[in-house]
Formats: C-alpha cells, structure tokens, sequence
DNA sequence: TTGTAAACTTAACACTGTTAATTAAGTTTA
DNA sequence: TAAACTTAATTAACAGTGTTAAGTTTACAA
C-alpha cells in the first residue's frame, strides 16, 4: 500500500500549494482581486484542476480561514503566561487589535465575509477555530467573575460586549469608516485607549 | 428657459428611478445579488444607460448608502424627546441595532462595504451623512460628562468604544458570527443585554 | 425641412465561477 | 507484453459580471 500512501500524500501537497498560493494573493492583491484563474497561473495549474481538489471557491476561503485562526492562535500563546484575568483578558484584546490591524485579509475572511461562514453551513459541522477562541474569552471572564474582579453578570452578555467592541474598533478601522471619528494618525492609540476604558469600567468598583 | 428646467427635471427623475429600484433589488434579492444588467432590465433600459446617469455602480452603491443614513436619522427622531443623556444614548444604541437588524441591505452598504467609501475618497469630499451621526453620539456623550452622569474620559475614546460595540454587534449577527457564541432563539435578547451590560458600566459610580 | 444635439442601444472587451467532455499518464490485470 | 481500467489534467464552453466605443434613434431649433 506503499503506493497508495504516496499518491494520497501528493494530493495533500496540491491541496497545501493552492492553499498557500491563495492566501499570498490576497495578502498582496486585496480580497476581491483574487479569481480561480489568478490562483491556477500562480500553481501553473489550468483553472479547473483546483475543482479536483476544492469543491468550490467557498472551500478554498474558508480553509485559509482557518488558517488564519491558527495564526491568532499562535499569536495568543503567550497568554498564558499571564494569570490575572483582568489582565489577561486586556492583552487579549490587545492581540486582537494587534492582529486585525497587521493582517486585514486574514481578519476579513474570519470575521467579515460571507463566504466562509456559508462553506460551513453546507458542510454542516460546527465552527471548531471560532468556537476554540469563544471559549477562551468566555473561560477568562468567568475566572474573572468567580475571583471577584470582574462585577457580576451573565458570561455570554460579557464575552458578547467585549468581543463586538473589539471586532467593532477592527472591522471598522479595516473598512474606513474610524478614521471619519479620528484622525488616521491617533487612531491605533485611540483604539487602544477604547479597549483600555472598557477593561477599566470592567473592572469591579 | 422652462423647456431646460423641464429636462433637468427628467433627469433627476430616471437617477432616482435607477437608485430606487437599485435598492429594491438589494433588499429582495441581496447585496451581492445585484448587478447592473438586473437594474438595468428593472426599469426597462439598457444596461449602458445606467453610465449616462451614474460614473459607475460605486456610485449607485454611494447614494443608496446615503439614504440609508437618511432612514436611520428618520429613525431618531423621537431621540430628542429624551433630555437623559444616558436615557438618550442608550435608547440611541436601541435604534441602532434595530435598524441594523431590520435592514441588513442598507446597514451593510453604511457600514461594511468597501464600495461606498471608495467612491467617497474618489470624490475627495467629507462624509456628511456618516459624520452628522457621529456627532450627534459625541455631543451626548460630551453632554453626559458635563453632568456628571458619565465617568470622565476623552470624548473619543468613549464614542469609539460606544459606536464600535454597537457595530460589533450587528456586524457580527448579520455575518452569521453571534449565533456561534448564543442560539439564535438568545441573540437578539443577548445583543440588547450586551448594549444595556455597558450603558450600566458606562454610569459614574 | 434640414441640421444638430441629446438620449439610448448594440456590440464588444476582458473578466468572473463553474461544468462537461476529452485527452494523457499511470497502474492493474489477462 | 498487450489490453483494460483508473486517475490526473486539460480544452472548450456556458452564463454571468462591469464597462467602453461606436452607432442609432429621437427631439428640438433654425
């Protein structure tokens, strides 16, 4: 069966290079500037040989958006490190900011478009990446609550707020619309300053 | 000169018959569902036509998102009969997530798209409608401080962590994000929790 | 009635995602 | 080794997209 492991392995490969060669467009070329075809001439591949090893453009998305959460994951190791909840949540957020801010693309396809999400819904399993990252924030917050530092209320209304917050000051700097409230100079510091008041009205009196 | 104004008149007429069943067709049909061929066939005209009233469809996209921000002031209208500045903002925050929820077409084109900001940084103007929202939430906010209902902090920073929550919140649901931290049945309810979570943290102790 | 300007359309370009049919290569079996 | 079969990759095509240039029709003025 030696033969058969080989040529499964092969595959793998393809299917990593399309991957890879993917997400490098649209880290250069922006989201909407990547087509199957771009994709196929960068793998010197014809463009329908990518439908031999993704199901559709959908798929080929939401595989780099998992990658993408891989990729915060990583960023978030450090975390653990950290054993106060008020302040590991804080540099949570700060990794989130930070992560959004220097890889838009990534961010949008996790967070943002429509593609992914509807990749999922056919396949029908649940959002494992996504679901991970939930449930770190709502663990910290209920250490936080159970250690009386955090004021009492339900987990998921919390983890709700501070994670819309965060994605709201992302989403928003990354589509243009903050720097309509800020000038584009102060508003990685104004963000900051954001998270920092929200941790602090948190906090319990 | 009647026989100009008449003409002129004309004009006006066919540019706002192509926005509205522009938006018509974004509402039933979808955002990315719309293409100027579809426009074009709507209103009985060829597709070409469209480019004698409108640069091109970032255009179209511009002023639809105009109008959304015209029926989200129409919306908040009954906000001046709050004199609360907390009363007032949180009923403000109330608003928004319901218009976002109940025009998820139109939230998206103010709030999300890329296209309508293009075309606005093309023309090198401000945004007046987007920027008459914003201060109306700074000047509550600052009014809010000078009573000392608020806790003290730079307007800004208070006004981006507001806006950015509230748009974390609807972004989220309407990209299908929320319901993987609540059942769908919760989120609504949850989402208004959240909004009431930070007015009540946002309080001077 | 003729000339001209405005309004509108047809045809085309260069793209997009995706499918069906076909060829080329490699592997298994007789 | 020759034939049969499987797999991998391709070409050609469909139906759609935004947009432009050239041509046609319509409406009005001289």
């Amino acid at each position: 069966m030696g033969i058969v492991a080989r040529k499964e392995q092969q595959k793998k490969e393809i299917r990593q290079l399309i991957l890879d060669n993917s997400m490098h467009l649209f880290v250069e070329e922006g989201f909407s500037h990547v087509s199957m075809r771009k994709i196929a001439e960068r793998i010197q591949y014809s463009p329908t040989t990518l439908y031999l090893y993704f199901k559709d453009k959908n798929e080929i998305l939401f595989h780099c958006c998992e990658s993408g959460f891989e990729r915060m994951l990583t960023a978030n190791i450090s975390l653990s490190l950290i054993s106060h909840p008020i302040d590991r949540l804080h540099q949570m957020g700060k990794n989130y900011l930070q992560f959004g801010l220097e890889n838009p693309e990534y961010y949008d396809l996790m967070f943002i478009q429509d593609a992914p999400m509807n990749r999922l819904n056919e396949m029908g399993e649940g959002w494992s990446s996504g679901d991970q990252a939930l449930e770190a924030l709502k663990i910290i917050i209920q250490d936080g609550m159970d250690q009386g530092l955090i004021v009492q209320a339900k987990v998921e209304t919390v983890a709700m707020a501070v994670w819309s917050m965060v994605h709201g000051l992302v989403s928003l700097a990354i589509r243009k619309r903050l720097d309509k409230l800020v000038s584009p100079d102060d508003m990685e510091q104004t963000m900051h300053d954001s998270l920092d008041w929200l941790l602090q009205t948190l906090k319990k009196a």
